[in-house]
DNA sequence: GTGAAAGCGCTAACAA
DNA sequence: TTGTTAGCGCTTTCAC
C-alpha cells in the first residue's frame, strides 16, 4: 500500500501557503501583499516579499482566475497570420496588453467560418475577458457565441448592436482620396482598382471609397478597371494580367492592399513594363516591406500601432469598467498617403 | 443589507452542476462523460450530452487545470514575429497543437534577454506544460527558470543537459553543401557569405557549414568575403555594399537567411547589377515570399512544418509520457536546395 | 456503473 | 491591520 507523502515539497512549486508559513503570516496577508492592497503593514509586507523571493514564488493564474472570475486574457483573431500586416498588428497588440498585465491568445481564421467558430470556442473555454475580431468579414454567424456569453468584443468595420461590442472604423476615405488626388495631379486619368475579396468588409469599404474618390476627382471608372482579387501577391499578379488584356489599359493601379500591389510590381517587371514610368502603382497598408520593394511602394498607410491600441483600449474599457454607460463605443483609425517611388506622371501625359 | 441571490442563473454561464441537475445525474458522471471515461453507461451518457447541448455548456479550463494539474497550454517563443519565417512557423505549430487539444501562448523575444525573461515568467504563471524556444540564441540565462520548474523544453540548436529538455538539430550541412556545389558547378569560385548576427546559434552554425562546404568544394574563402549581417533586409543591403567595395568582388553570395538575400537583390538592382547575370544570390529558409522576389530566389529550404511538428512532438512526449526513459531526445530537420532564378553562371566564367 | 466528498491554489467576505 | 473561512468549477479517490 502506498501512502501519500505530504511532506515532500521537493519538485512541487511553492504555493501561497508555503509563502505564508515562511513569512509567518496568514495566506490572506500574502494575497493582499501580492495584490497591492494598502491594508498591509510595511513590516509584514517586507517579510512576505522576502519569502516570495526566497521561494521564487508566483501565483497560479488558474486558481486566481477561478476565484476572481477574471482571467486577464484577451483574444485576438486575425484573418491570416501569413499576411505581414497581421504579425505587425499582433506584435503591437501583445506589447500593449502585456504592459497592462494581460495575456493574449492569438488565432487566425483564414477566412474560414468553421475555423473561426473553433477559435471562438477555444477562447470561450479559456474565459477570455474580451476578443478583438480583426478578420474584416464573416464574423456575424459566430459572434453570437461571444455576445451571448457577454464577452466584450471589438470589431473592425462592423457595427454590432450589443452593449458589449465596440467598433473600430478605418478612415480609408482620407488616404484613398489623397492617393487618387496624387495620381490625378500627376496626370493620370485611367486609374484601375484591384479590389480585395468581397467577403471582407474592408475590401468593400475600400472599393467604395475608391469609387467615391474617383467621382470626387471627376474621373470616370471603366467597369473592367475594377477587378476583384484576393489580397495576396499571386492575386495581384492575376489582377494585373487581367488589366493588361484590356483594349484601353489604365496608366495607374490602386490596390486594395500592399500584397496585391507587390504582385503587380512583380508582374509588370516580368512583362518588361517599367514602374513608375510606364505604370504607376499604389498600395494600401504600408507593411514594413513596402519600403523595400522595387521601386519602393507608394502606399496608403494604415497604422498597426494605432489599430492595436484602439482594439486594446476598447476591450479594456469594457472589461474593467463594465458599468460605465458613457464609454467610447467607436474608434477611428486614420490613414495617410506615403509617396515613394512607384508613382510618376504617365508616359503619355493625359489630356 | 444585501442578500446574495443564488437563484439568479441568468447571465451566468452554466456549470457542471447545472448540467448534472438537468440530466439528473451526479456531477461526477458529467465529468466522466465529458472526459470519455468508459465507465459511464450509454443511457446516462446520452442524457448528459443532451443536457450539455441544451445548455451550450463547456468546461471551465481554469478549474480543470487547477484540479488536474494539466493546463493543456504550450508556449512558443520565437525570435522575431516580424520575420516572415516565424509567422509561418507559428501557424504550423498552432495547427498541430490545436488538433491535439492544446492551446498555445506565443511570444517574441526580439533577441532581448529581459523580454525573454518576461515571456518565460508569464508562461510559467500560466502553467504551460512545455515551451518551444525557437530564438536560436541567448536562451541560457533564463532557461533555468523553466528547468527548475521541471517544464518540458525544446530548443533549436542547443543541447541542454536536462532530462526534460529536447533539441531540434537543423541539418544545414546538406542544404548548404548543395548550394555551394550548385554554385561551383555553374563556375563560381569567388563566393561570399553574408552571415547572421553571431549572437544566434543558427548564424554560427550556418557560417561554419558554409566554411566547411567551401573547403569540401576546394574553394578558398577570402576573409573579407564573410560579413556579419543581422538577418534583416536592411542588413542585406548593407552587407552587399560592403562586399562591393572590395578590390576583388565575389561573383556569388550565399546569405544566412532569405531576408538578407532579398536585401542583396534589392541593393544589386539599385546599383544596376543584374541578378543572376552579374551576380548569383542564394538565400536560406525559403519563406513564402522567396518564390516571388525578382528574380525568384534560389534558396535553401528549411521546412517550417517539419520544424513545428518536431517541436510539438518533443513537447508532447515529455508532457504526456514523462516516465518513459526511452523518449526521443533529438530531432533532425532537414534542408534542401531549391533552385530558382537568382543563380546562373558568372559573366566571366572563372578559370 | 454511480454518487458523495475531498480538495486543486487562490480571493474576498467576515470576524477579531 | 490581520486571520479565518467559504467557496470558484472541476477531477478524482473512495464507497456503494
Amino acid at each position: 500500500m502506498v501512502r501519500k507523502v505530504k511532506s515532500r515539497t521537493a519538485g512541487k512549486p511553492p504555493d501561497i501557503r508555503t509563502v505564508a508559513a515562511l513569512a509567518k503570516v496568514s495566506i490572506a496577508t500574502v494575497s493582499r501583499t501580492i495584490n497591492g492592497s494598502p491594508a498591509v503593514s510595511e513590516r509584514l509586507s517586507k517579510r512576505v516579499w522576502l519569502a516570495i523571493e526566497q521561494l521564487k514564488y508566483f501565483p497560479n493564474t488558474h486558481a486566481r482566475s477561478l476565484v476572481s472570475g477574471r482571467s486577464r486574457i484577451l483574444g485576438i483573431i486575425v484573418e491570416n497570420i501569413t499576411n505581414p500586416f497581421f504579425p505587425e498588428l499582433i506584435q503591437s497588440f501583445e506589447e500593449i496588453a502585456v504592459a497592462h498585465g494581460y495575456e493574449i491568445l492569438v488565432s487566425s481564421s483564414n477566412s474560414d467560418t468553421a475555423v473561426l467558430a473553433s477559435c471562438v470556442r477555444r477562447m470561450l473555454e479559456r474565459k477570455v475577458e474580451g476578443v478583438a475580431v480583426l478578420t474584416f468579414g464573416q464574423e456575424e454567424p459566430v459572434l453570437d457565441q461571444l455576445t451571448h456569453r457577454n464577452i466584450p468584443l471589438v470589431l473592425a468595420e462592423f457595427r454590432l448592436d450589443d452593449p458589449k461590442a465596440s467598433t473600430i472604423l478605418l478612415d480609408y476615405t482620407t488616404g484613398i482620396q489623397a492617393a487618387i488626388h496624387h495620381l490625378a495631379e500627376l496626370g493620370h486619368r485611367k486609374i484601375a482598382f484591384l479590389a480585395g475579396p468581397h467577403k471582407l468588409h474592408s475590401a468593400i469599404t475600400r472599393e467604395n471609397d475608391f469609387r467615391a474618390a474617383m467621382e470626387a476627382a471627376g474621373l470616370a471608372i471603366q467597369k473592367k478597371w475594377v477587378v476583384e482579387c484576393d489580397h495576396t501577391l499571386k492575386g495581384g499578379v492575376a489582377g494585373y494580367r487581367q488589366l493588361q488584356e484590356l483594349a484601353t489599359r489604365p496608366t495607374a493601379i490602386l490596390c486594395s492592399n500592399d500584397m496585391t500591389a507587390i504582385g503587380v510590381l512583380r508582374a509588370a517587371y516580368m512583362e518588361g513594363l517599367r514602374v513608375p514610368q510606364d505604370l504607376s502603382v499604389v498600395g494600401l497598408d504600408d507593411i514594413d516591406f513596402a519600403e523595400f520593394t522595387l521601386p519602393p511602394l507608394t502606399t496608403i498607410r494604415l497604422s498597426r500601432t494605432e489599430l492595436a491600441r484602439a482594439a486594446f483600449e476598447a476591450l479594456r474599457q469594457q472589461a474593467e469598467d463594465p458599468g460605465n454607460p458613457k464609454k467610447q463605443r467607436e474608434f477611428l483609425v486614420s490613414t495617410s498617403l506615403v509617396v515613394r517611388g512607384s508613382t510618376a506622371a504617365p508616359a503619355t501625359a493625359a489630356r
